[in-house]
Parts: structure tokens; sequence; C-alpha cells
DNA sequence: CTCCTATATGAATGTATGTTCATGTATAGG
DNA sequence: CCTATACATGAACATACATTCATATAGGAG
């Protein structure tokens, strides 16, 4: 753990500034989990898909080409970590998404792999 | 992996649409690896204080609390993925951000999940 | 009440991933 | 050369995770 240089580009100052600002392990925790959440290619397509239309379980699964146990599980996380809601029909779950700042991590993301969507 | 359903919310042209919009699975993939990068809380960490200094191995290590080996091999996934680049001084090997989208994607992130930095 | 459909969920399984340990490589200093 | 330092890397291990299978729940149709 207690490893050597301190290569000593920066002053101790500022070492203990970086530091001081740097976000608590909780924060740092709920930042990881926001990204892991897109972080599975099946999720971003259930996102994708819910970024067109409110969808039901059965529907996305079709469109997803995914079984339907597997969508309902990875629902399941995108709903625990707030991405996505729901709206009950009779027997019919149909889900939106809940979270508009989507698309704008979509557009640095691509930018980045340089993508032209 | 063909459930019934289809709710008929949306028309079949709809659907049509939507696939034909849908990225390609590569680039699903890319973005997809683009996000995991980010689901680590270590990574995090090293992001955070790359974001606020270049910095040797060893000074990241101590900084983010974390043994030289894991450092360098979370690094590497850094390299690969192309936010990190690196400036070799001797046997030093100085680290710094290769991609300034980092912070905006940051400030999205915390915006959901409700921190205020 | 009974059956069927839509969805949720728990257990099981295979795979991916993060850390550690041991070691390899490269470079500076004596 | 020889040694020490800085970093990289491969194997091993433990954990996390995505999917599947089987089953549970819940609501509508008859």
């Amino acid at each position: 753990m207690i490893d050597k240089c301190l290569c000593k580009l920066i002053s101790e100052e500022e070492i203990d500034k970086i530091l001081g600002q740097l976000p608590t392990d909780d924060t740092i925790a709920k930042l990881a989990e926001f990204f892991k959440v897109f972080g599975d290619p099946s999720r971003l397509k259930l996102l994708y898909f819910l970024s067109r239309s409110e969808l039901c379980v059965a529907d996305l699964a079709s469109l997803a080409k995914m079984g339907q146990s597997a969508v309902s599980h990875q629902l399941k996380t995108l709903r625990l970590s707030r991405f996505v809601k729901t709206r009950k029909e009779g027997t019919v779950v149909y889900y939106s998404l809940e979270d508009m700042h989507i698309q704008s991590l979509f557009d640095v993301a691509l930018e980045h792999i340089g993508e032209e969507v």
C-alpha cells in the first residue's frame, strides 16, 4: 500500500487539496453503480427501445431478442437504479424511461468511441 | 425468445423504424465497454486524481490507497480504452487524462444520483 | 373456481472481473 | 556489472454478474 516515489510534481498542499476534494467513498460507490448499469449491452438495448417508446416486458424481449426472464431481471436492475418507471394495466406492465439525461450520456460516449450514431 | 403480447401500443411501422435505427451490435458493445470502465470505484478514484494532476503510478497508488499492482492493472484498462495517456521519464511513468469529456459524464451522473459533488 | 397470460423471482451455472502474489523488464546509480 | 527502484504482467483466487430454468404470483376470461 505504501509506495515510495512521491514524484514531487505537485506540492504537499496540492496533494492535500486534491484529497480534500475527493468525493466520499459513498459518492464514488454510487457513481460506479450508476455507470455499471450502462456497462451491459442488453441493458443498453432495453434503454434504447424505451427511449423510443413505452413498452411492455414481452415486447421488449421480442425487440431485444432476449428471454422474458432475462428482460425482467434487467428491468429490475433498471428500476432499482431509477432509470425506468412502470405503469400497470391488467397483467401488463409498461416500462418507460424515468431519466432524460440518458441521451446526453450516450452522446458523450459515442463521441469518445468515435461513432456517428 | 418469442414472446406473445405485441401490445400494439405502437404500430408495425414504428417498430420497424425503431429497429432500423437501433445501433449495430458493435456500437452497442463499444458503448457498454465505455461505461463499464467507469463502473468501478477504483478506476473512478484514479480518474479523479488524474483529472487534478499528472501523476506517476506510485503516487496514484498512494493517493488511492491501492497496491501498486492493482493500480498498474487498472491503468492498463484505462490506457486500452484510451482514457489516459502516458509520458515516460527515466523509470517513472506519468499518467494523465486523454479525454476531457469525463467531467461532463460525472456531472450527469452526479445529477442523477442527487449528490452535490 | 379454473385456466391462461404476463410478469417476477429464486436457484443454479458459466463467465467476467478485481486484487494479490510472485516475478519479469527497464533504467538509473554506484 | 550489480543493485535498487518503478512499473508491468501472468497466474491464482474470490467475488460479482448475466442468463437460463423452474416456479411463483397476479389478473382477466370463461
